[in-house]
DNA sequence: ATGTTGACGCATG
DNA sequence: CCATGCGCCAACA
């Protein structure tokens, strides 16, 4: 079992409509929260390159932002600018106008 | 074994 | 609020 198994099980776990953090991901499997974003970038570079269309539907790669409630992969080539924050809306999420979330509503307990 | 690379986070000025 | 700095550590070459 990889470390990066550890982190998509858990990922998996996030429901619809919440959201987590690297660090709070970090911090239930005692792992760095730069291990937690090597882990998902890997899956940007792992899953088939069709219009970044990573494996959302098995691993909801798009629930982890960072701690502030920002979007951490807009500066990402491999994925189209605001993709992540799109989808999360589509799932209920609310951002303001500076594209932040509020972690008080949306954090995954 | 060794060096590099980060979807991070927190402290500090 | 913005800017650095640094600890952190799995995976990979």
């Amino acid at each position: 079992m990889k470390t990066y198994d550890k982190v998509y099980n858990l990922v998996r776990k996030i429901p619809k409509g919440k959201v987590s953090t690297y660090g709070q991901i970090g911090q239930m499997l005692g792992l760095n929260p730069r291990v937690v974003g090597w882990a998902l970038n890997r899956l940007a570079k792992v899953s088939p390159k069709r219009q970044g269309s990573l494996p959302s539907e098995t691993i909801p790669w798009q629930r982890v932002i960072n701690s502030k409630g920002k979007i951490s992969t807009n500066k990402l080539q491999e994925i189209p600018l605001d993709l992540q924050q799109k989808i999360l809306e589509k799932e209920g999420v609310v951002f303001n106008k500076e594209s932040t979330t509020d972690l008080k509503k949306y954090l995954w307990k």
